[in-house]
DNA sequence: GCATCGTACTGAAGCGCTTCAGGGTACGCA
DNA sequence: TGCGTACCCTGAAGCGCTTCAGTACGATGC
């Protein structure tokens, strides 16, 4: 059964293809006993308008590309909260598209431009900054995550060397000296603000001995390997860590070793993912607005859809949230600890 | 700049843009050194095919459409870890649309439809049969978690109602009497057998005067509320939660509330996620073995696209994982259980 | 020497839509 | 009567590709 077309929709009704596409795009130019008539049509056919013949006919669409790297990665659920919402209201469709590796990463730009998208919003991307300058040139695009010296696209970041300052700064406070890393690897994307923010500071308080690094990725995953590989060495007292995930799989490790946290190892994380936030969890981390950036970008992509050619960067500023992952070191009374904590 | 055509490349070379077309897809046709001139023109203009123009020419396309309801919930995440790798090898590309209500979903169908998806994964859809048989009979289908009569399109479900009885069981052997559920509402996805099956169990175990629902949703604020909503009557000695998610939501608010977990109230989760797994979440839960679903899913709806017209249908058994959250009720030592949880 | 066949290639049609340049008709106004 | 104009509508071109029916030509067989 062949699907039907608007042509079927016209002979049905005994007017042009032109007027009936006019009509179900809702601009004017039939009278308003036509429009009905039409619009009754093509529901009764079950209409639906291709979107290839569209698209190639107009040369434009209304979808826009997310990509993301880790569907487990709350960060990206908070930030398309923030950006779902606006596109639908400005009359865009949001097809996200997973890429986990640089190589997915190319190839899903080209997808993107392929499908001729109206936008793109690129969320941690690892590419080199050329890839994403060419392909900012053809699509209008948001960055976030990723911090770019180029103009071709817009850019939202967090200011991940204070994040990460503030991170140590708290754990220094608390008394701690022995402060490892464990760092999201070797993406472009915020791994390296947040590792020149940590060793900064760690400088800066006069902890140079004590810079540490290890672990290497965002996942659950990488956070356990990354507590192995600290504790081949020596145990810190405390751990930044790249994000909440990785401050997760930490503790979980650490955990398993029969180390509890805080009392042997205070762990801090990054992005205050609402699951940090859980009680049960109650990890301290460093929160980025995440939905209003989603929101913000949102904001932004339309801007460019519209014609603005100017590049926008916007940089968000982290706050510390503390909460009970982190404590004093040597005071190993967990109850004293657990009182004021639950 | 205009983007470059198949029709550039062409005269580039030299050659018709039949033979372009056929070489750059990797068809017989051109001499090898034809082939090679060919392709390194495209690779010098930068020529990406159009994807509008490529599927409206062919009536076909290399996408696969995916539907789901919530990128906050792991649930989702796991299966398309499963589904991701298989389809990508068999050449499709996965686009995810978010719809977190039912006229959404609507929509999103439309435009899957409209894109002419080469098949479509619908992960827990809230529409109605009707509706997504009217889908199924266009696109090749594979529903996940979702019960369906209808032959059109394949289907994933776990024994939902079997899960829900061996957490009421679970609960039970225990030696809890008073056990609630937190249900995952009027969607008729998987909530309805969830919640049969808690009501059946509760007749079998003689509990019928305990039987108690409330909340409505999937989401850590449904959870919350649940508990609210629970509390305003008695107490329960065990929730029995929708999912994970929920559940995590009602450990939060007992734990705002002052009441401890498993201590007051145990509380029981579904599917397993990633993160309930953690050991400082340490929720019981029923598993279901997600990353296969979505495996399964991947086989199927190939088959599918392949031409298989017949119905395939999978249930696949959950079990339970005992970890934390649950205990005997009245037992209100919370050192004795934290000595062995933690 | 002629039919046959495989290799390398071409031209034109057409996918379903948008867009652009009009074409009637009716009405108002000088 | 003639002209402008508003309203409702049409026809044809063309978006960039795939596909199908060829064509040209050298090699092969007998």
């Amino acid at each position: 059964m062949r699907r039907p077309t608007l042509d079927d929709v016209a002979s049905r009704v005994g007017v042009s293809r032109t007027l009936v596409s006019l009509t179900l795009r809702g601009l004017a130019g039939a009278s308003d006993e036509t429009r009905d008539q039409i619009i009754r049509a093509a529901g009764e056919l079950g209409y639906v308008p291709d979107a290839a013949a569209r698209n190639l006919a107009s040369q434009s669409s209304r979808a826009v590309g997310v990509m993301m790297r880790d569907l487990h990665n709350a960060f990206f659920a908070d930030v398309l909260d923030g950006f779902d919402r606006p596109m639908r209201d400005a009359g865009f469709h949001m097809l996200i598209g997973l890429a986990d590796q640089v190589a997915l990463e190319r190839s899903m730009l080209d997808t993107f431009r392929s499908y001729r998208m109206a936008g793109a919003l690129l969320i941690g991307p690892g590419l080199r900054e050329r890839d994403i300058e060419e392909f900012g040139t053809s699509v209008p695009t948001v960055v976030v995550a990723r911090r770019l010296r180029i103009t071709a696209v817009d850019m939202i970041v967090g200011d991940d060397r204070k994040g990460a300052r503030l991170a140590v700064q708290h754990l220094y406070e608390l008394g701690h000296r022995d402060i490892a890393h464990l760092d999201g690897g070797s993406l472009p994307a915020a791994a390296s603000a947040r590792r020149t923010g940590y060793v900064d500071a760690m400088k800066r308080f006069g902890l140079d001995r004590f810079i540490r690094m290890a672990g290497g990725g965002f996942t659950l995953a990488d956070g356990a390997d990354g507590v192995d590989e600290l504790l081949r060495k020596r145990r810190p007292t405390a751990i930044f860590a790249a994000n909440d995930l990785v401050a997760m799989g930490a503790m979980e490790r650490l955990s398993v070793l029969g180390l509890s946290t805080p009392g042997d190892v205070s762990v801090i994380g990054y992005d205050n993912s609402t699951l940090s936030a859980q009680r049960r969890v109650g990890l301290t981390s460093i929160a980025q607005p995440l939905v209003q950036i989603g929101e913000l970008a949102a904001t932004m992509l339309q801007e460019r859809h519209a014609g603005r050619t100017t590049a926008s960067r916007h940089v968000m500023t982290p706050k510390l949230v503390e909460r009970e992952s982190t404590a004093s070191p040597r005071k190993h009374s967990k109850d004293a600890r657990r009182g004021s904590a639950r």
